[in-house]
RNA sequence: GCGGACGUGGCGAAACUGGUAGACGCAAGGGACUUAAAAUCCCUCACCUUCGGGUAUACGGGUUCGACCCCCGUCGUCCGCACCA
């Protein structure tokens, strides 16, 4: 029978109504069966939908659909993560309102979503900027004052000047700021934070439960929280040398043990010594204030010299109070890690050696590596900071690093200074807290209220939502919310005098830290159901962009324990399985070279092989094009492929299919419009061959064959159950997909058969029910498709809505196995035979073989390897 | 600088726990069908070869009956952090 072409355009919105008209995608709450939930990191709706989030949604949606036919109640919610910047940057350049321009980016890309066939519960959708959700992070935003989790400080900012705002020290990016790139300055106000410190400790242990997690990710957020183990030691300082009568200075040190190399002690710019020093003296003064600016400016760190002024300053030394040592101010020592002063041991680390040479500080080696020779060993232009055998170092001497560390703690916790002992062990972390106060209009409202006589008070429950203005323009920088008329004009709710409303907005990542946890019960006047989060948490499996991998995750991690502490949540973490996929890369086409060079958009060209050079050349003119780098599809770059496009003329299945398969999911996959074509090529082949058997194939009951020609058919079938099953059980889709094309290969000659009528129903039978279980294995991927091939067998339930086929043992099983036979590890023949042979009769076999036999040659074997099941290796 | 990952045909890749290296797809070449094209179907496709076989998983060693896989060293690429005391 002739068939029509598979045609998406009309198949695959006819399917897509037919799940919304059965609710197949509704979740229930109080449905008992085991839950399991999926979630993709939530789009920024900036207008349209790009292929980096076909992909991920594609690969989340493989989960959701598969899960659901294992029988697991799937929560796959979908929402926007709507507050931020570039709806208040289209506001000024467009003249359009923030919440205009995010909702309707909201609904046209929704729009695509849902031409992507997605399994969610659109029941659930939520944006960051509905009143409904922000009114709830407020409610915990108080929660957390309440249990102390929030707090305010004077503290110096990273300002970016041209968005007018604060930015956190993670959205600083080599100096610059994360989304105008500009060149970040540093600035002093109050600022809202959250103690995420307060986890420190917590979050670096419980690193080691997320075993569902890529390693790198936790290794990048144990690096990022950063714990060391050190001692703080109290140097005294010579009294007369002192600026305004301070008795001693506190440094922070991991290595203890080369306290005898001591030359000097440096402190920050910022410390308040420094700033006494640079009172009485404007040499100082000007110094700081360098330090200061380069601190802020320098993108190159790496480069900058060390360099630094003596203050006059001059400290005993712990262990021998004769021993007088210099105080330097210098530019490398930071104010807010440790306590913002060092002791320098230029033996043993390249920055205070460096600084030693420039400025004739004594440099002396105390530790040598284990090998060494103490009377020989010194040190040039680099410095040893290894570990080993201490020298010159008094009552340290001959001990190794690790005894010398424990030594000089132990004796400096004994020594008083001050009726205080004089070093202290201290765990430090780089780890800061969460600055999350933003000077911008388009975010979530800090729910406080500053009264002159009261106090900072938080904004009663009753009160809330702290609704945003409508009203408000953005003709000129800086906080719309500022510059309101009434808005931030309110009455104290203690004494009722007149008071100030908070305009800070949060951080949006405060919005996307909880999210997950919302989506269990969107519906909820509190933030959270408890049950409902109870019974969800945590997601089983997250999937998005390893750019997240430390903000966001961390957040979120934070964030559930605070959610904890505040009693809305039971889970420990937010997200028990974690997968980072790759990117959608592209070719680059450009003409022209050097500062005339302009990029040239992939659907602009025309690609030919012509002796093995792939050309590129425009289709308007026919001028050769230059063939670049794959790279990130970017607008810049014009190698963006447009989503809509594709599902116009292909499909989305094809979409959906082309991006899971080739490379595997956590690495990038380049996109290529002959990769699209074999997609394509693939679903149309697949509805053909189903297709022109169905009519062959609908008088049938899907049965397996237990013998003869058609066995080899349910064998396939179940082997290939099998085996996708476990590829999707471990998200390896692209292996999926090259099993399906093989199970597909080896279906087209039977189903070519039952389509040309040569067959008896025992036959046909094993066909459909093969063909049954292929619709199956591509249901999650190519879900329009499946339906589609399904109907055409005249069946009448969703695939949707169907179990997952279970495979049959008797089927997987091989009865015979292939040895391959080798001599001294080279293959040289193959030996057939049956499974549970025992490894006596395989030898024998082995030994009859032809092969085996001239090989030999006349000589006895050593030794024969007989891996059962696997190979058969003879040592001659 | 510190930390990590990776390196396999023309390309994307596969290869279980150390057991036949290159499944599957793309590209390419050849053929069939067609007046022709598209579509489809079939065949070939790591390298060398005296057709016996030999050589191949970045390079050099090692362990092993057997190594893409484990160990040591070298080179290269990518990523994260980066003056963190």
């Amino acid at each position: 029978m002739a068939t029509e072409r598979y045609n998406p355009r009309d198949a695959e919105p006819r399917w897509q109504q037919k799940w919304n008209e059965e609710n197949v995608f509704l979740t229930d709450n109080a449905d008992p069966r085991e839950k399991y939930y999926v979630l993709e990191m939530f789009p920024y709706p900036s207008g349209r939908i790009h292929m980096g989030h076909v992909r991920n949604y594609a690969m989340g949606d493989v989960v959701a659909r598969y899960k659901r036919a294992r029988g697991y109640n799937v929560l796959h919610p979908m929402g926007w993560d709507a507050f931020g910047m570039p709806a208040e940057n289209a506001a000024r350049d467009n003249k359009v309102h923030p919440k205009e321009w995010t909702y309707k980016n909201i609904a046209s890309m929704k729009a695509q979503l849902r031409a992507m066939g997605l399994s969610l519960d659109w029941s659930r959708e939520f944006a960051t900027c509905d009143v409904d959700y922000y009114h709830r992070q407020q409610m915990l935003f108080i929660d957390m004052m309440e249990k102390g989790l929030v707090y305010r400080k004077k503290s110096k900012v990273n300002w970016d000047p041209v968005d007018n705002t604060v930015l956190a020290n993670e959205q600083v990016i080599d100096g610059r700021g994360w989304r105008s790139g500009a060149l970040v300055e540093q600035r002093e106000l109050t600022q809202w934070f959250f103690k995420i410190t307060e986890f420190s400790q917590e979050l670096l242990d419980a690193l080691d439960t997320l075993d569902h997690w890529p390693e790198k990710v936790r290794l990048m957020q144990k690096n990022w929280i950063g714990r060391s183990e050190g001692l703080t030691i109290r140097w005294e300082i010579v009294p007369e040398t002192s600026p305004n009568a301070e008795r001693e200075i506190t440094v922070y040190t991991t290595r203890p043990d080369t306290l005898f190399g001591a030359s000097f002690l440096a402190i920050s710019a910022d410390h308040p010594l420094a700033k006494e020093a640079a009172a009485a003296n404007p040499a100082i003064d000007a110094f700081c204030e360098e330090c200061r600016r380069a601190g802020t400016s320098l993108a190159a760190l790496e480069t900058a010299e060390k360099k630094g002024i003596d203050t006059g300053i001059r400290v005993r030394h712990p262990l021998d109070p004769s021993w007088e040592l210099p105080v330097y101010i210098a530019n490398f020592v930071l104010m807010d890690y440790g306590t913002g002063a060092i002791f320098g041991c230029p033996s043993g680390d390249q920055r205070d050696l460096d600084f030693a040479r420039k400025y004739h500080l004594p440099v002396v080696p105390v530790v040598m590596p284990k090998d060494g020779d103490a009377a020989s060993f010194t040190i040039g232009d680099v410095a040893y900071d290894g570990i080993g055998i201490m020298i010159n170092s008094r009552f340290l001497d001959g001990m190794d690093t690790e005894e010398a560390f424990e030594a000089v703690a132990t004796r400096l916790a004994a020594k008083n200074l001050g009726n205080v002992p004089q070093a202290e062990r201290k765990v430090n972390f780089r780890l800061r807290d969460w600055g999350i106060s933003r000077q911008r209009y388009w975010g979530c409202p800090i729910p406080v209220i500053h009264c002159e006589d009261c106090g900072v008070l938080p904004v009663p429950k009753q009160d809330l939502p702290v609704k945003l203005p409508d009203d408000v323009t953005f003709d000129q920088p800086g906080n719309p919310l500022d510059r309101h008329p009434t808005w931030r004009h309110v009455s104290c709710p203690l004494c009722g005098k007149d008071a100030r409303r908070e305009t800070d907005t949060m951080d949006t990542f405060v919005d996307s830290s909880w999210y997950y946890t919302r989506f269990t019960a969107p519906w909820e006047h509190e933030p959270t159901d408890k049950l409902a989060a109870d019974r969800w948490l945590p997601v089983d499996q997250y999937i998005g962009g390893i750019e997240h991998a430390i903000l966001h995750l961390l957040y979120s991690r934070f964030f559930t324990r605070a959610m904890r502490e505040t009693g809305h949540v039971e889970a420990k973490e937010p997200f028990k399985g974690l997968f980072t996929q790759g990117m959608v890369v592209h070719e680059t086409y450009s003409r022209g070279h050097g500062l005339t060079r302009e990029w040239v958009s992939p659907a602009d060209i025309r690609i030919e092989e012509i002796d093995g050079q792939r050309r590129a050349t425009l289709l308007s003119t026919g001028e050769e094009i230059a063939i670049g780098a794959i790279e990130k599809m970017s607008k810049s770059k014009k190698n963006v492929v447009d989503p809509d496009d594709i599902i116009a003329s292909y499909g989305a299945d094809t979409a959906r299919f082309f991006v899971l398969s080739d490379s595997p999911p956590d690495r990038d996959v380049i996109w290529s419009e002959a990769g699209v074509e074999g997609a394509y090529r693939f679903t149309q082949r697949m509805w053909r061959l189903v297709s022109e058997a169905a009519d062959a194939l609908r008088t049938v009951a899907a049965t397996p064959a237990k013998e003869g020609e058609a066995l080899a058919i349910s064998q396939v079938a179940h082997r290939t159950l099998k085996a996708v099953q476990g590829d999707y059980d471990k998200l390896a889709f692209n292996k999926a997909v090259a099993r399906i094309y093989e199970f597909v290969n080896a279906l087209a000659a039977p189903l070519a058969k039952v389509a040309a009528g040569a067959t008896d129903s025992g036959y046909r039978s094993a066909v459909r029910e093969a063909v049954e279980i292929l619709i199956a294995l591509v249901a999650p991927i190519t879900p329009h498709l499946a339906e589609e091939c399904s109907a055409a067998l005249g069946n009448t339930h969703l695939i949707a809505m169907s179990a997952w086929p279970s495979y049959d043992q008797a089927l997987v099983i091989e009865n015979e196995i292939v040895y391959p036979v080798q001599i001294n590890g080279k293959k040289r023949a193959e030996l057939t035979i049956a499974r549970d042979a025992d490894q006596n009769t395989v030898q024998e076999a082995v030994l009859a073989l032809d092969a085996v036999g001239s090989a030999l040659n006349g000589q006895a074997p050593k030794k024969i390897i007989v891996v059962p099941q696997r190979i058969v290796n003879i040592v001659v």
